[in-house]
DNA sequence: ATAGCTGCAAAGTCTTTGCATGTGT
DNA sequence: ACACATGCAAAGACTTTGCAGCTAT
């Protein structure tokens, strides 16, 4: 669990917004910062309670709402939702304030989500452009396996899948 | 949209799910069928709908009982949900009857998820799992682009987002 | 005969939305 | 001021589940 900077980066440029007529709210910021502060690739449930930690107030509509908001903007990445077990409809989307184009490993035993830094191959999109004719733009790489973790405590699986 | 073939390849053996004290129903026979006879990646409504043209009386549950059951067995593997856009909740599984491990291209535009048969380079996993200390089984790579229909009718966007 | 399946409908989970009110700019 | 945001609660979309009756084995 880490602890939220008290201010990341560039942050949501005023100037850009205002050119949308959009407006810098409190919930919206602070969603912004919590999102950029954590790489656990949050859900919208798990931001929603770290917001309220410092804006009590705010509702989970609103962090959906901001989420959607985000993403259009191209500011937070959607993950492609964890694919699998469940109970209830329960697959909730995950989010990633890391908007460089990278690669995720996720552990079957305990379903954390780590990136990963390997170099993006963009030869790779050029050979398959030529090869399939479909005008591909970048490409993403999901590896899976047992995290190192999950290794040295053998067979149990976690009950880590983390929420909090 | 594809003729469904009589009878596919290998489908359940009666043999494997009698060990386990399993049934080989119709609904569970024909599902199974119907998704191995295609490559649209279906949802679960697909399947239903497909389904329902020779056994009118199968009802939803039973299809994703069943979708459920197959995945957990292996026989069938769910998709990486689409991301993204949505109205209400709308991000529905999607199924693949291909289990070889294969790559994927979507379309921003229309939607469509078509398989690749790029080669899986299983070396990747194993330089990955040397640098991160992770276990890693395999990997799967997701294309992301305009395909060539799409490309054609520069522009608008396709309505095409496969319903049936 | 009987454990596993099914159909049906109700419940559950995650996400969006309508509306009255609040608030950046 | 006033258009955009928010809070709240209700609605929606997708999926699972309880139960009584059915059916492969």
């Amino acid at each position: 669990m880490r602890m939220i900077p008290k201010s990341s980066p560039p942050l949501l440029d005023p100037e850009v917004l205002r050119r949308r007529g959009l407006r810098l709210t409190g919930p919206r910021r602070l969603l912004l910062e919590v999102i950029r502060s954590t790489d656990v690739h949050p859900t919208a449930e798990w931001l929603y309670r770290r917001v309220r930690r410092r804006l009590p107030r705010v509702s989970l509509g609103t962090v959906y709402r901001n989420l959607r908001f985000l993403v259009e903007e191209g500011i937070v990445k959607e993950l492609p939702g964890p694919t699998g077990r469940s109970t209830g409809a329960s697959r909730p989307s995950r989010f990633d304030g890391n908007t460089s184009v990278h690669h995720h490993f996720t552990c079957s035993a305990c379903g954390r989500i780590q990136d990963l830094s390997e170099p993006v191959d963009r030869s790779l999109d050029r050979r398959m452009t030529a090869r399939t004719g479909h005008d591909i733009s970048h490409h993403r790489i999901e590896f899976y396996g047992r995290c190192a973790a999950c290794r040295v405590r053998r067979g149990r699986r976690s009950r880590a899948r983390n929420k909090r």
